[in-house]
RNA sequence: GCCCUUGUAGUUCAAUGGAUAGAACUGCGGACUUCUAAGCCGUCGAUGUAGGUUCGAUUCCUACCAAGGGCACCA
């Protein structure tokens, strides 16, 4: 519709003789001033030398010669705006076209034929779970949807740092307090990856703080790492190995419960990027990277004033993250040819990205405009809560847990079976993380209040399912209910859910276009207020409902662009709660 | 010091240069023998400071203030 008044509105243009102008057609954000807006008369009020209103006047009168049948009326209001109203056969138009489209509705063909690859999460074998990766997750996932919304083949991918020295750290750590050979306070193998991963990355944390305060453990580590990248100890290997699998494993658990599925042939590692990194690096060597005090570095400001010198390669002749990621980079344009590379980390990996990109944008000239960084900012406790419930450390994994602890808690009212509740908290606790992590544009820090972001009330993730489960609950009683023999009368008032339902598609658009999740969360927020209204306002199981199957289409489409909605935020959308 | 993010109600967040700056939480006040009250209705309350561009600025530009991040061998 959107572009139907965009096109109407040039057509008049020309017809008036006006030089084409760039003008902005919205929804006013009352709905008193129409369906649609345009500021038309405003931008070319200059041109015509007269004042906005009589410009606007002379459109509308030029509009209204030929108007679509979808629009009732156009009228010119304040400043100058041309508002348009819709008409109600637009509406109900509007519901039947997403009850034909159910699980393609909101969907667009922006990028159809193109390929994009989405990187994110990217965890490190040895090291927990945290927080940061759980809101690139979150991020990630719901871009990838929108991608894929638009038409095009996504590729999910994840790069992990199997190698390092949080690793050495790591395995310090192991072979000081116990392998999982049968020692005291060592984590049976028997017992689930998931817990042997939370043991290892206990070790890498006493390890990491060793590290910090004593020099000759250090030294140790350092040892430790070199030996892990030349695979020179037989024993480390057995070691690395062994602790490489488990967290591996346990990440696999973390991303069913997100409901992220990465391309089997999209787990990149740092253990073979930086083969293929050192490499590229190497052979630029002294075109675009210099040597410096041993090391070799690429001076980015020499190209651009904004950017600074990074080290590539260590003195000690080891490659640092900055090489592995050209070797990434590489690899992915070579083997999956993508159209664009995105790629999701957090804020604090920004200027850095800027650096390399730029590297490799002069050894691949071809690449530049295909690699895109979306950035996002950290994830910070309000008034220093920073301990999980059980009192630990929080990571990703602990939070999860413990919001999905707190529904359970929440459904003690409900009459469910046990199974019923644990699916649900499981479903409703990952969406109270996700919302929150989604329903703020990226780049500032979200601020997570541990007692008050999983309340569920209002702006939240449960506040949408709820309010799908409410609709669903309406469908289903409706089918022991005689209603498909009565007539579809059409009442002649637009509900203000109607008038948010069909702006879905356009919602999904402006998301992708400005690769910002938030906008699908802030529209779903409002038409699920809108749908609370409607239901508080309206019987619609009661025989003297003369718009009972109206009404029930309109619960059905709004089910129905909730949960493709909250499809998008990487959402599940629960039958019952 | 230089560069990148970000400053909106008591709090957490919205607002492709447009109309009276929207929500949620909190506070206060309501409605309900009703299809799930994790819900609904009403109400109090905000653009960091100073300039500039514009018919019009939360949005763009400049300076300042404040928070976070990055600036050579960590990732």
């Amino acid at each position: 519709m959107k572009e139907q008044i965009e096109k109407i509105i040039k057509e008049a243009l020309k017809n008036l003789d006006v030089e084409e102008v760039n003008f902005n057609v919205e929804h006013p954000e009352d709905v008193k001033n129409g369906d649609y807006s345009t500021n038309v008369a405003m931008v070319c009020a200059k041109q015509l030398k007269t004042n906005p209103r009589e410009v606007a006047e002379k459109i509308k009168r030029e509009l209204e010669k030929d108007l679509p049948k979808q629009i009732e009326k156009v009228e010119v209001a304040g400043a100058g705006f041309i508002n348009f109203y819709l008409s109600r056969d637009f509406f109900s138009d509007s519901i039947k076209n997403i009850l034909d489209k159910k699980d393609d509705w909101g969907k667009n063909d922006l990028l159809k034929g193109q390929k994009i690859m989405v990187e994110y999460t990217d965890p490190n074998p040895f090291k927990p779970f945290h927080i940061g990766h759980l809101m690139t997750n979150a991020i990630g996932e719901s871009v990838s949807r929108v991608v894929e919304f638009s038409g095009a083949e996504t590729i999910r991918a994840n790069y992990q740092g199997d190698v390092g020295l949080h690793v050495a750290k790591a395995i310090y750590g192991l072979m000081k307090f116990g392998l999982p050979t049968g020692q005291a306070g060592m984590p049976d193998l028997n017992k689930s990856s998931s817990e042997q991963a939370q043991y290892i990355g206990e070790c890498y944390s006493k390890a990491s703080n060793l590290y910090e305060t004593d020099e000759s453990i250090k030294k140790e580590i350092d040892e430790i790492n070199k030996k892990v990248y030349r695979k020179s100890d037989e024993e480390i290997n057995k070691i690395y190995e062994w602790g490489r699998k488990v967290t591996l494993l346990a990440f696999e658990d973390i991303y069913k419960l997100l409901g992220t599925k990465f391309n089997p042939d999209c787990y990149y590692f740092e253990s073979m990027m930086m083969h293929i990194g050192e490499e590229i690096v190497r052979s630029n060597l002294g075109k675009i990277f210099k040597e410096s005090d041993g090391a070799i570095i690429f001076p980015a400001e020499e190209y651009d004033s904004k950017l600074h010198t990074r080290v590539f390669i260590t003195s000690q002749g080891l490659p640092t993250y900055e090489t592995k990621e050209i070797g990434l980079t590489v690899t992915k344009f070579e083997k999956k040819n993508p159209d664009t590379s995105i790629v999701v980390t957090a804020i604090e990996q920004g200027e850095y990205m800027k650096v390399v990109q730029k590297a490799i944008s002069l050894i691949h000239p071809d690449y530049e405009k295909r690699m895109k960084h979306i950035t996002h900012g950290m994830m910070k406790f309000a008034s220093g809560k920073m301990s999980s419930r059980k009192g630990n450390i929080i990571t990703g994994e602990s939070l999860l847990r413990d919001s999905m602890n707190i529904v359970l808690e929440k459904m003690n009212e409900r009459e469910l079976s046990e199974e019923d509740k644990k699916n649900i908290s499981e479903i409703v606790g990952v969406s109270a993380l996700k919302y929150s992590i989604l329903k703020s544009s990226l780049g500032s820090d979200i601020i997570y209040d541990f007692d008050k972001s999983i309340s569920f009330d209002g702006d939240s993730g449960p506040y949408l399912q709820y309010t799908a489960v409410r609709a669903n609950s309406i469908l289903e009683k409706a089918k022991g209910f005689n209603h498909e023999d009565r007539p579809l009368l059409t009442p002649e008032e637009v509900t203000g859910l109607e008038k948010l339902l069909y702006q879905f598609p356009e919602v999904v658009e402006h998301s992708y276009s400005l690769l910002e999740p938030h906008h699908i969360a802030t529209y779903l927020t409002a038409l699920a207020s809108e749908f609370n209204t409607f239901y508080g306002n309206t019987k619609i199981l009661v025989d003297e409902n003369k718009y009972i199957n109206y009404h029930l289409n309109l619960v059905k489409a709004f089910y129905q662009t909730m949960k493709n909605g909250l499809y998008l935020l990487g959402i599940k959308t629960p039958e019952k709660m």
